[in-house]
DNA sequence: CTGAAAGCGCTTACAG
DNA sequence: CTGAAAGCGCTTACAG
């Protein structure tokens, strides 16, 4: 069937070269040149044969074998990414990029796995995993909620991302949607808009009411009124138009904050049909920064993004310290989560939304 | 800093039961276990003592040490999944999710590295995962091009994901962008349109010349001569916008195939400003299957949705192929590479491009 | 039908 | 400063 299995030599019976072949060729022990290949050699092992023992293990290509380590010592310098769904929504895949990225830097490998949010099948691939000696897992969501953490977690270091631990314990690195809903409503403030609509979700998933909590923050700091009629709950896929058709015809608002991009979408649309030019006449920002919508549309939408990346990234920088302590962390820092403000509270860690300027606010 | 790290147990001392405790329990050596458990059983073992040992392994919830196998067998049932880069294209992390689904069917875990392009790091992350004994690697690229598989791949079994091996050698799954290109021509064609644009790229990668292939084929098949007028070149940053003026004052087709979505929206765009009807006075479809452009643009776009979770999947399929025989992967079958139509040509497999009916076409 | 023994590559006390 | 030995959990000839 595959005829290129031929052509390809499996070159199964290949052994790389082991701590044994080193110490033979050196004319030492093993147990010497597993000292010195841990640096572990300092007065214990003379400068010379040290030195020897470098120079053949470099010579001899020498890689240590991390499936005989990881027997040994158990650990497995191996880290377990859980996701519910992989990419439902396009770049929350930057998560796993995030993760790899500082999981690299640390020294870790990840071993990944999909769920399909299938609870049975989350247990045997979490199982399988267990089986391979991850030394913790990252249990990845794919939109911020409050979750349970399976059962069969229990006893490994967790991290959680995108999402927060319902019963608390597990730390939890998640997007900051109360500070976005507060930064999307100020920016429209700062640019002058006195009333604002917020064009939000109709789901009371936790985005929603943590990004309506930011908005009546921001309005509360800059002295103007809460007003219930200002706050649309908006569905994709049922009254989506008619909710934008009323925010102009009825509420004639002079800022937008959307809940995120596709729904901005719909406000884009009503506006072009009445000739309301965004912008011009009336500001919108939104969350979400989907290239493909916020740079197709006219004009380009200004919005924040989510911090997929850092998540990622800083939810693998908080179980290695768990792991290995906050010592084996200290260096890693990366420019991309330099962006990120921290925000913590116990175990949970907020991520700041940067936002990403464009051309649909009034300037 | 992390203070969770207090209230989170680190249960690293913790050991699962080994074979050795079922030995002890049931009262036979640990390679009597071994065998049961690796049902080799089969006279060689009384009936009687291989239901106890399977019994207490049951009570004692056993799990095989994977590690351990690894370091004996010298098979981890690992595999490496390498990209370039992941995700700079949404959806592209399909590809994974269907590299997991096969995997996790056969048997087999992922572990996953991602190179961010840089030849330098690509070759520590492969060493990396060389160290934990994979089994063989996926070699995902994020777009169909012509590829060097790197010198430290020789010796694994590989499969190129998404790309052809420039040499020819490793097996290689990748989108049939010449059916693609033959396929939505055609749908035009039937569609009644007989002048019909290939609004193509300016740059000259794989998909662009297969692509534009196919439309020539279907052309020929339809006995309508070919003109290279109706042929344009087309760069998202620079000359979209004026070639989507010329395609409509200009050329004046019945029938335009683009690119990709992204190219279309710029159709779309020029289409409105003139008052042309997509989906009434002209007829357009694409390549990629974006839904967030899609779904968004009026009317829908109908578009050939590239198979990036079938690569996945089908590469894994061939690679276990390689490692394990052909035997070993006979019973998988997912729903969704049904939907596949292979088309074998040596060790490259060319995967067809599902269309996906949406409101752009006359009908 | 069952067990004793060796060994995969490594690390870690321990002895000298 | 260096080496002999045990052992992580498993599999695989081999002997009986």
């Amino acid at each position: 069937m595959v005829q290129s299995s031929v052509r390809q030599r499996v070159n199964r019976s290949k052994r790389l070269v082991s701590i044994k072949d080193i110490a033979k060729e050196a004319g030492v022990s093993v147990c010497t040149v597993s000292l010195v290949m841990n640096n572990k050699d300092h007065n214990r092992v003379s400068k010379a044969v040290a030195q020897k023992i470098r120079a053949t293990a470099e010579n001899m290509g020498y890689k240590p074998n991390s499936v005989a380590r990881t027997l040994r010592t158990n650990k497995s310098n191996a880290l377990g990414f859980v996701t519910d769904e992989i990419a439902t929504t396009p770049y929350a895949s930057k998560v796993l990029e995030g993760a790899q990225d500082a999981a690299s830097k640390l020294g870790y490998i990840l071993l990944t796995t999909n769920t399909n949010n299938d609870a049975e099948l989350e247990n045997q691939e979490i199982s399988a995993l267990l089986r391979y000696n991850v030394d913790g897992f990252l249990y990845a969501m794919m939109f911020h909620r409050k979750v349970d953490i399976p059962e069969v977690l229990e006893g490994s270091p967790t991290v959680v991302v995108d999402s927060e631990d319902a019963a608390g314990r597990v730390p939890s690195v998640y997007p900051d949607d109360e500070l976005a809903g507060y930064d999307a409503t100020d920016r429209l403030i700062k640019a002058g808009c006195r009333r604002i609509v917020y064009y939000g979700s109709a789901t009371p998933i936790v985005a929603q009411g943590q990004r309506l909590t930011g908005y009546r923050r921001a309005l509360a700091e800059a002295g103007i009124p809460f007003d219930d009629a200002l706050v649309v709950e908006v569905s994709e896929f049922t009254n989506a138009d008619d909710e934008a058709a009323r925010v102009f015809d009825e509420i004639k608002p002079d800022g937008i904050f959307c809940f995120n991009d596709v729904r901005a979408t719909f406000i884009y649309e009503a506006a072009r049909e009445r000739g309301v030019r965004i912008g011009a006449d009336v500001s919108v920002i939104s969350i979400d920064n989907q290239p493909f919508i916020t740079n197709v549309i006219k004009p380009s939408l200004t919005t924040l993004e989510l911090p997929h990346y850092e998540m990622g990234f800083e939810a693998v920088r908080q179980l290695v310290a768990i792991l290995d302590g906050d010592k084996a962390v200290a260096d890693l820092e990366s420019d991309r989560s330099m962006a990120v403000q921290r925000q913590r509270d116990g175990s949970k860690t907020a991520l700041r939304c940067r936002i990403i300027e464009r051309d649909s606010i009034v300037s």
